[in-house]
DNA sequence: ATAAATACTATTGTTTTAGTAGTATATTGA
DNA sequence: TCAATATACTACTAAAACAATAGTATTTAT
């Protein structure tokens, strides 16, 4: 059970636009280069991330991304539910209609807990945090080279 | 992203197995039955659960299934991590060197702490506490029909 | 004009998933 | 002993999902 790379990349990605916030846009093939990942590829993600509000463009020659809202105001769980489509494990969790014993069924349980654990993760972190988690490890990386 | 029929039917049949734990094995084609399963896929599934120790099986006319432990000695993290293969977000969260950047890599730490997440539930439940909360979930139910 | 950027859709090769098929082996009991 | 019925094990395959690639259109600065 991996996640795609939809969003692996799509969210180093948005990582590097948010690095960048209050700077004016970002080519998409300097985040492209930056990231490793394919221009026509990433191309795609930031058109799904576009069409719902996360981030925005400016065509043209100065053109490029940039993140639509403050850093802080994007949840983790709405970057990784659009690139991803719903993160659920089962789909009887989503639909409770699809199988006759729903209501009964220990399992489904068990999934929806599962669910409920990676949202809360997802849900409890922003962009902003993962920018100062980004941050702080880069800042222990250096300082343990050069001591 | 979904957790495969593998990890889904293995656990409900699994869970059908430690209903009836302490009276002997269940044919595998009473299970598959029960549970909606196809047999052949099923043997599939019963036969990785018994290669690991989970499940024991005898053979011949009067053979069948059923688990080789307590169902109180049987991690939920187990039955998934062997039906459905470890549990890894991204590959770079088991192995560390697959990326040069993994020491300094913000997103590194948010899959690991999704996992850290469906790990703490996973290891958290046994196969008994699933038939408990069956149970507690038929009654509820039968309740509900007859009031 | 034209160079360089995003916009958008279609197509495709690869991999994974979910299952089927088939042969072999073990056990029971008439 | 032999037929019936169970598991054991491996190989194969159709379908779906994934990860891109390709290509045309449009916008903007100079």
């Amino acid at each position: 059970m991996k996640l795609t790379t939809r969003s692996r990349y799509g969210t180093r990605a948005l990582l590097n636009l948010a690095e960048n916030y209050g700077n004016g846009p970002i080519f998409l093939h300097e985040t492209a280069r930056k990231e490793g990942i394919s221009e026509k590829y990433l191309q795609q993600l930031f058109h799904t991330l576009k069409v719902v509000g996360i981030i925005k463009s400016e065509r043209g020659v100065k053109g490029g991304f940039s993140l639509a809202k403050d850093p802080s105001n994007i949840q983790l769980s709405e970057v990784i539910t659009v690139l991803e489509g719903p993160l659920t494990l089962s789909d009887c969790v989503a639909d409770e209609f699809l199988c006759s014993k729903t209501s009964s069924c220990a399992t489904r349980e068990l999934w929806k807990r599962m669910n409920a654990a990676l949202m809360g993760v997802l849900e409890s972190m922003t962009l902003k945090d993962l920018v100062n988690l980004q941050s702080e490890k880069e800042c222990q990386h250096s300082a343990s080279y050069h001591i």
